[in-house]
DNA sequence: GCGCTTATGTGATGTAAATCATAGTCGGCA
DNA sequence: TGCCGACTATGATTTACATCACATAAGCGC
């Protein structure tokens, strides 16, 4: 890959899209490029935390294990998007592996590299905020629900969570949601069955599309039986 | 209160302790104190955000209710914690509520205010990605405990985790740490009786003492019949 | 086309934890 | 000192969801 197209990658990206070419001139000499194969693992948890990444073309999925082998997943990410920047920021091992689902290209940055340049560049520090804050109000509605409401709900605020950032066709299969919203994936086909039925959403295999927007907010907000 | 009392406050936070009096002048004048009764709210949920805290005295909760009204408690903070960062980070209506648990006492600083300093203190801004990254990290760990374990893994992992802030001696009640880990009272009152049977904790009115860390931890693992 | 794998669909059964019910106990306070 | 509300305790019952089991169907390589 060349220089001016990882510049181009890291411009299109939330974090760095406020600075100017010679701004992340330096950066970019130091961002190595890493390609990975459908399933692939780009870091382990529990992995000592070299490398904080940026997607350039792709998809990856964030996750966690349960102590009975039970897949969660924490979060989607697509080009332009960071992950694993809460180990690097920290230095303690990455709290989640990052796995690859479709064949995927990114560029790497060092811990050391990144934190020098972020201490000479506030507004990216500013920025970084912004994001962490936002996955932080994600995360803690997401305990709530999982805490607190039924498969029902949980799974109608995950398809309305995901069609906030991606649009109303979602391409993840019953068993991907069902690992994001914490229960099984018979439940999932279960749910998605009856949402079909009722006309909320149209389903294929691998892929979702939401086309009554309002009634599936009404059941994520509450029991229908009220 | 005296501006040299709020100084001392701000200086002992984890988020201000890199500055010196004179860098923290110009904020200490900006930070209005204000006092709570326990179970008085300092803001909730929805809440347009004005002010992010930093305690001075006292204990303050964060909770979060699902639709049927069940409380969530997403996190305790004590003196020199902030809360209500996230809301104010990001301009947008507070995630959860703040409630007071016993007599305290804060120092509220306004969103612009804040703002302003912190884009000319960017050392300060490296502190709170260093906290909102810990926060992550803690709710994606609690995310797929949630999602994956049962409730005497959760309880053990909740109370290690207070544990590790606190001490071995935790001033929390059955109910307080069952809306922690997401569980109804009862649950919380006949594991913690199983606890103490089995000499992993003393237990009293509000409070519950950890006696054999290791035990518990090793219950957090996993199942105990493995 | 023919297998083979992966995704979807649906019933039957099991079970962890909630819910419901009732009682004892501690601490604060009039 | 005695009452009252909050906390702890424990049994009986219910239930939402997981688990198990099997069937159908769609994509994909050869």
């Amino acid at each position: 890959m060349l220089p001016t197209e990882k510049t181009q990658i890291l411009k299109k990206s939330l974090i760095f899209s406020s600075l100017n070419e010679e701004e992340l001139s330096g950066l970019v000499g130091l961002a190595v490029e890493r390609s990975f194969q459908p399933d692939e693992f780009i870091f382990w948890e529990d992995d000592e935390p070299d490398y904080f990444y940026v997607i350039a073309r792709g998809r990856i999925k964030v996750v966690k294990h349960s102590s009975s082998g039970k897949e969660f997943i924490i979060a989607f990410f697509g080009p332009g998007e960071m992950f694993g920047e809460v180990a690097v920021f920290e230095g303690k091992p990455y709290p989640a592996s990052a796995q690859a689902i479709s064949a995927s290209k990114v560029l790497g940055i060092k811990r050391q590299n990144f934190l020098d340049f972020l201490a000479t560049h506030p507004q990216v520090a500013l920025r970084i905020i912004n994001i962490l804050g936002g996955r932080l109000r994600d995360a803690q509605g997401r305990l709530k629900d999982l805490a607190g409401e039924r498969v029902e709900q949980r799974l109608a605020r995950i398809l309305l969570m995901l069609a906030s950032r991606m649009g109303n066709t979602l391409p993840f299969t019953r068993q991907e949601l069902a690992d994001m919203a914490g229960m099984t994936t018979e439940t999932a086909i279960r749910l998605t069955s009856q949402l079909r039925e009722r006309g909320i959403i149209r389903s294929f295999r691998g892929q979702l599309i939401i086309l009554d927007e309002v009634k599936l907010r009404a059941l994520a907000e509450g029991p229908p039986t009220v």
